[in-house]
DNA sequence: AGATCAACGTAACATGCTGTAACAAAAGGC
DNA sequence: GCCTTTTGTTACAGCATGTTACGTTGATCT
């Protein structure tokens, strides 16, 4: 394989310059880029073996972007960001990403990770499907990231909504966390326009119930499913993750 | 692994350069800050192994701090503390504090601990889940840390509401040891916006009272949560602490 | 001992937060 | 288009927590 291409797209230009001056010295051949108009414009002049997507772009969203680009194009992208908070957001829903880090970042891991991702868009035929997929346990319960389904423990029978699961997911990507109402909801709308500011009512308070009465032995007294009274809600459960190729 | 680079946060020049002095003879990577703003500098042009926290950063709260770091990245972090009433604040509520050490320290302990919770990171896949649990036992009654909850002796059947449990767990972490109601508080409001100088009420009073109730033989004459006239409460029980993985 | 006064215990009330049933709206399925 | 399932809204009841008020306790002084 000849030498690796990769865009580094972020509007700041301390953090572009520093990504690709070290991508250059680890053998990389490495591209600036800001918008997501200058992105379009090198994925149409040459070849490109992955995307270093910044999730804030200014105002633009990251992972807008990263939706439209995926449509057209199958390129590895990984998403990089300054905020956890940022974290749920992509563990709320899969937009395509490759994979995800969080800034600052251990520049080792950072190399490890783009590796991996080119390791394995090489692999796979179409890149279409390409995404983290990770699996998770918990109690006797296991979230199957490659189906996207929740299975019981033994006996038990239980379908969970589209929604329900996709608050599971937020939660067990952060176990022991509290999470505000706010936080939740913003996970869980990454997939909507990605503007909706609004107060929302209790959707989340009974959003929550429902999971609950689903998946706690007893939905009164939740073992996992806490809230945390004037904050939020708390996963406080031990969640085993599982990375998938 | 490379060598091991660790941040020493504190706001006592003296006590910085000592620390840092120390785990460089011992050959670590010490890298002194004095304020946030440094540990985010710190964090974000390289890598760093654990941070090592005072509690008290002048005005700032390290507790805070710890919490909004821990929101945004996944480093391992000691607390150190030069009051044994600070012990309280982190007894109150996990922050994801790694460990606790107070000061003075014996340099061997510290350079034990030290390693025993970068160790543990490296084992531990997503170091959200870290956080010190630890059980207390104390007549029958037991604190199980790991479910948050507390076991009464043979027979009762009690359910402590949330600020009970928090208090209790206040008062294990400091048993024979009077604490004023501004310590009590506190210590309570770890988890809370962190701004809450106001003068309180009652409010820790009629706490108490509830928990004798609660726990108490005979709520009229308390044996455990004894009230320190002019000062405060103390728990005039032994307890016996547990560690946990 | 008795008087005095501050500290404490607690019942009763006030407030705010949460759980959830019941209804309404929206999204699919056929 | 009609029916089913999912999701959001609203309203209300229950609970957790804080506040207030008042009676009691205990220390101190004379």
């Amino acid at each position: 394989m000849s030498i690796p291409r990769l865009l580094v797209v972020d509007d700041d230009p301390e953090i572009r310059s520093m990504l690709t001056q070290f991508f250059q010295q680890n053998g990389f051949i490495a591209l600036p880029a800001a918008t997501e108009d200058q992105v379009r414009a090198h994925l149409k002049s040459g070849r490109i073996d992955l995307i270093l997507l910044d999730v804030m772009l200014g105002d633009e969203n990251g992972v807008e972007i990263c939706a439209r680009l995926r449509r057209e194009q199958d390129v590895p992208i990984i998403f990089v960001s300054a905020l956890s908070a940022d974290h749920q957001r992509m563990a709320g829903y899969e937009v395509g990403a490759d994979d995800y880090i969080a800034k600052p970042f251990n520049p080792q891991l950072l190399l490890a990770r783009v590796r991996a991702v080119m390791q394995r868009a090489r692999r796979t035929p179409s890149l279409a499907y390409r995404r983290r997929i990770r699996t998770f346990r918990f109690g006797g319960w296991v979230y199957d990231g490659k189906r996207d389904e929740v299975h019981a423990p033994d006996g038990y029978q239980v379908s969970l909504s589209q929604r329900e699961t996709a608050l599971l997911k937020v939660l067990l990507a952060n176990p022991h966390i509290p999470l505000t109402r706010d936080e939740i909801a913003a996970a869980l709308d990454v997939t909507g326009s990605g503007d909706k500011p609004e107060a929302q009512g209790r959707a989340i308070d009974v959003l929550v119930g429902r999971l609950r009465f689903k998946i706690e032995a007893n939905p009164k007294e939740p073992q996992m499913l806490r809230t945390a009274r004037g904050v939020g809600y708390v996963f406080a459960c031990d969640v085993a993750v599982e990375d998938e190729a």
